[in-house]
DNA sequence: GAAAAATCTTGACAGTCGTCAAGGAAACGG
DNA sequence: CCGTTTCCTTGACGACTGTCAAGATTTTTC
């Protein structure tokens, strides 16, 4: 009885035989057993998120996250080595899909004045359509102040966000024929703190806050180029 | 045996015998039942929010913290309702001391830079000596994003705080002579960003962190102001 | 189609949690 | 100094947690 479990090797198992099973046969779901591994994990991630942006990190339980799932709880432990390993391969998995969100709008921008534009009118969306999700990675950013183990994962994503961001920015100034007066690293700091403000008071429920968000992003947006 | 407990009267009385007792004698600690109940509330808050800094919001357990304190474990419902009565009477004693922290600077202050100097340096002794505090602050606003019960409490302080920045940011431009180009909200949503990323990266020990916030905040705040 | 491996279910474990009640200890009032 | 009120300790409760192991079930392999 030698269980498999191989977490680590997993990825890499599964790009190289994604390549043999696609050669082998034209649709079918011809799955590999690392495949499947894979598929499961990412299955199960993808409930867990649901089930973490509900009710936050401290108050999801595996128990919760297997009820909310087609598994029975027992299974978490055979594709996660612990609960630790599960978050932070679902906020990794999240992080892939949440990177390149501003991509469009960095793409379709003709004039300075547009992107702002657009990208006030995304963050906004971002607001409405993907609380859950937002207020589970600030939950977990906090936690990664208290749980070292937390910071490795946590401290990456804010990388991949910062140069999000920063695409924006830099193109928003390419556009305004300016150059940026601000790093980086700034310019991501200033930008999630309202987002952040305006995601609370969306939450609370409270009147123009939008609107108000909206605002305030094509306000500061030409703040971050240089006079 | 008809208990206490009367927790929402007992701050209006401890004004009311506070006076009485004081014109009785001249400095003796000449304590009222009242007062005494709301000075045990207070110390009882107090070794809470060490551990609750320590800990942060989700670990800290009740026994956790009386551990660490003089009492045992039961009394914390002799003076609480329940843990959340704990967490946000914590809080808002933290407010309460916390809010004014700035104030000097802005007392002491005669030239714009001056200002911007003396805040930018209480903002990074503020993240060297008040970490764990500022953590557990992070940590109550994000949890509020899923209690409810949480919101009232956070809003208030979020409320203030911004209050306090205002001060900051509106003295430092009557020092220049100028007027503001942002709202409170937003300057407050912008400064906090900026200080929650170098409250994170300072706990992760990276380098230069205190040094980035400075210079963040000296080039932020004349992008504050108008033209 | 049987043997073997992988996958999943179920139930239990050792802790920890918030809460509460019974009763002892201390302070108070007369 | 005694009765009463206030204060605090101790121990217990039910519920919940992450983790694991044994066995049933399914899938794969030859």
């Amino acid at each position: 009885m030698t269980s498999v479990k191989t977490f680590v090797v997993s990825a890499s198992q599964r790009s190289v035989e994604g390549v043999l099973s696609g050669a082998m046969t034209t649709a079918t779901a011809r799955r590999t057993p690392a495949d499947k591994h894979d598929e499961r994990r990412r299955a199960l991630a993808e409930s867990a998120l649901q089930t973490l942006g509900d009710l936050g990190y401290a108050r999801a339980s595996l128990r919760e996250i297997a009820n909310n799932s087609e598994f029975s709880h027992g299974v978490v432990h055979y594709y996660f080595r612990d609960k630790l390993d599960l978050i932070v391969y679902c906020v990794r998995h999240y992080k892939a899909t949440c990177v390149h969100r501003y991509d469009g709008v960095v793409a379709d921008a003709t004039t300075a004045d547009g992107l702002v534009a657009a990208f006030a009118d995304k963050l906004v969306e971002t607001i409405v359509d993907e609380a859950p999700m937002h207020r589970l990675w600030y939950d977990l950013r906090s936690q990664s102040m208290f749980e070292e183990s937390l910071r490795e994962a946590v401290l990456q994503i804010d990388q991949t966000l910062e140069e999000m961001i920063w695409r924006v920015v830099s193109t928003y100034a390419a556009l305004s024929g300016r150059e940026p007066a601000l790093t980086p690293h700034a310019a991501y700091g200033l930008l999630d703190g309202l987002f952040q403000q305006a995601l609370l008071e969306h939450l609370c429920e409270r009147e123009d806050v939008l609107d108000r968000l909206r605002e305030q992003v094509r306000g500061l947006m030409p703040m971050l180029l240089q006079a």
